[in-house]
DNA sequence: CTATGATTTGACCATGTGGTCAGAAAATGC
DNA sequence: GCATTTTCTGACCACATGGTCAAATCATAG
C-alpha cells in the first residue's frame, strides 16, 4: 500500500480494507493513525535490530565485520521490502529528520577501526558510511519494485563494490 | 516546505503562503495541484539536464566521464538542493514509479562502455551504477540537513570512491 | 442458557483539502 | 479618461479523512 500507492493513498479505510477489517476496528486497537505509523516503525525496527546486531558483533576483524554488515543489512531488507519501503515513507512524511540515524555513526566507527588497525585503505569514513547507508536505503526500492531479482547476486556484487572502495592502495 | 515538512503539510494554502500569495491565484495559474507538481518537476529537470549533458558529453575517456558524471551531478544537487528535495518527495508519493529513471540506463552505458575499453575493472555495471545513483539520489537529503557541509571534499572523496570501486585489478 | 465483558461495525461529526466562481483590482490599449 | 482584458481574491462547494460513539455481535465463564 504504502510501497505502490504514496503516503498519501494510505487512508485508514484503505489500511483497514486490505487487512481485512474496518476504521473502527483498527482506531479501536490503536487509538490513532499516528499510533498505527508507530506500530509499523516500531515493529521493523526490532525485528532488523534482532536479525543483524548479534551477527554484525560475532564477526571477527574490521573487513569481516563490514562485510556482514552489508550483507545482513541487505539480506534483512530483501526479506522485508516493503515493510521496509513503508517505513521510509513513514518516517519520511512525518516531518521528522531522517538524518538522526544512529546507524551512520555505526558504521563511521567500525570503518575508522579498521583505518587505525591497517585494515582498510585512506577515505574519509563519514562520507564511505553515508554511501553505504545510501545503496541499502535505496536497496527497498529496488528490490521492491523489481520482485524477479537475484538478491544473492546483487549482495555479492554491492559487498565486493565496497570492498574494492575501502582496501588499501596498491603499494606502487 | 517539501523538504522540511513532508508532503502532507504542502497544502495549496500553504504553498502559496509560502509564495507570498493566495490558493486562488496560483490556481488560477497552473490550474491544478497535479499541475503545479509537474511544473516544480518538469523545472528541475531541465535545469539538471542543461547543467550536466554538456559537461558529461565534453568529457573524454571513460573515467573522465565517470568523474564529471558525479561531480556534476552533486556538484547542481548542493546547488539545488532543496528543490532536488521537493522533486524526490513529489515522485515518490505520486504513485509513480520510481524506477523508470532513464538515469541508471545512462550510467550502465558509461560503465559498460568503459569496461568493454579496459580502461574499468570486473563489476556488474548495473548494481555499481544503481550504487552511484543511490549515492547522488541520497545527497540531496544529506546537503538540506546539513547546511554548513564541505561541499568541494564531500563531492571529491565521493568521486574517489568510485573511482576505487571501478579501479581495474592490480595484477598479483 | 445467561450475564458479563471484549470486539466489531457503520453511521455520524468536525475539519481540512482541492477546486469553482463572481466580482474586485490591475494592467493595457486607445 | 475610458473600455477591455488579465490577474487576483475570498467566499463557497463537494468530498475525503481521522476520529467518536452507541448499538450489534461475539466470547467466555458460571
Amino acid at each position: 500500500m504504502l510501497d505502490r500507492d504514496g503516503f498519501p493513498a494510505a487512508s485508514l479505510e484503505a489500511i483497514a480494507g486490505e487487512a481485512g477489517t474496518t476504521k473502527g476496528t483498527v482506531l479501536y486497537h490503536f487509538g490513532s493513525k499516528q499510533a498505527v505509523y508507530e506500530a509499523v516503525v516500531a515493529g521493523l525496527f526490532d525485528a532488523g535490530t534482532e536479525y543483524m546486531t548479534a551477527r554484525i558483533l560475532a564477526a571477527e576483524g574490521h573487513r569481516e565485520r563490514l562485510h556482514v554488515y552489508i550483507e545482513s543489512n541487505l539480506r534483512f531488507i530483501a526479506e522485508h521490502a516493503r515493510h521496509v519501503s513503508a517505513v521510509h515513507r513513514i518516517v519520511e512524511n512525518s516531518g521528522r529528520r531522517v538524518e538522526d540515524d544512529t546507524a551512520v555513526p555505526g558504521l563511521v566507527r567500525i570503518l575508522a577501526a579498521g583505518q587505525k588497525d591497517g585494515e582498510f585503505g585512506d577515505f574519509d569514513p563519514e562520507i564511505v558510511a553515508l554511501a553505504i547507508r545510501a545503496v541499502i536505503d535505496g536497496a527497498s526500492f529496488h528490490f521492491t519494485a523489481n520482485p524477479g531479482l537475484d538478491i544473492d547476486h546483487h549482495i555479492a556484487e554491492a559487498v565486493r563494490l565496497f570492498d574494492r572502495a575501502t582496501a588499501k592502495e596498491a603499494v606502487s
